[in-house]
DNA sequence: CGGTGTCTACGAAGATTTTCGTTGACACTA
DNA sequence: TAGTGTCAACGAAAATCTTCGTAGACACCG
């Protein structure tokens, strides 16, 4: 068995990424947990969920512990560290960079709520405070 | 020759995208064309470029005047209408519809400008107005 | 006309992703 | 202990993506 010798961590797939949500969410979870979580949202088999994490394991994307008969699996790197690898993706290959330009879109394409706008005030000051 | 049924755009791949970014930034250009452009980043067959162009049109992602012996490729959707789909495509997969965490992690990982900041306040603001 | 270069079409190989079926190990229980 | 249910491992099929080689059509040039 290789250690993952990859620097940048794995882009996870679609597949890969609803499962690493339900980790974030529940935490350390046995396949089990993982398939009946999804199947909430949709029709997957219970072998499926397990060869992804197996695979995923190899990646290095997850981790397990294999102390109990049901394995226990958990994602490598915190939900803000993968999220900022993907939204900072796109940002360079769809956006040039320009976070303006990637807000403008993603407000364009969802129904953001005034309370949202002013989360979203309250931030900008806190990211130019924390530039000063 | 089936004409796409597709309600929904396609969502471009990782490869199709670079080559809409040049249709975007070109116009309508000859498979001769995008593969110069494109060849200034990385390596790239001729024949890669044509192929991905003659998959794309089958798909209704681009579409080609053929009255030329090099026929001509344009992107059927313009820019702004693709970057909308993939932003929000990625707000509802990794942030649960959240503009402002997705905000928050996009400018997390880039190296946004005061002027940038600028910019996003103008929009949040606009964006305002237009709700009202 | 015949050679040279450009173009599209076709097919196909290789990689990756997504999905499960089957098998054998293990454990609980009646 | 024999039956029942749960689990990981393995392999493999199907779908999709990425890449390119080859062949045949076409046009220009001498």
């Amino acid at each position: 068995m290789f250690l993952c010798m990859k620097q940048t961590p794995h882009k996870p797939t679609a597949s890969e990424l609803e499962i690493l949500r339900v980790l974030w969410t529940r935490g350390p979870s046995t396949v089990r947990e993982v398939h009946e979580s999804l199947s909430e949202k949709k029709e997957l088999g219970y072998t499926t969920v397990l060869k992804l994490l197996q695979i995923m394991t190899t990646k290095g994307t997850v981790k397990r512990n294999e102390t109990q008969r049901a394995h226990v699996y958990e994602a490598c790197l915190p939900a803000e560290q993968t999220k900022r690898q993907l939204a900072g993706d796109m940002l360079q290959r769809v956006f040039e960079g320009s976070a303006s330009q990637l807000m403008m879109h993603a407000l364009a394409g969802s129904k953001s709520s005034p309370q949202e706008i002013e989360e979203l005030r309250r931030l900008l000051d806190e990211y130019e405070r924390s530039r000063k």
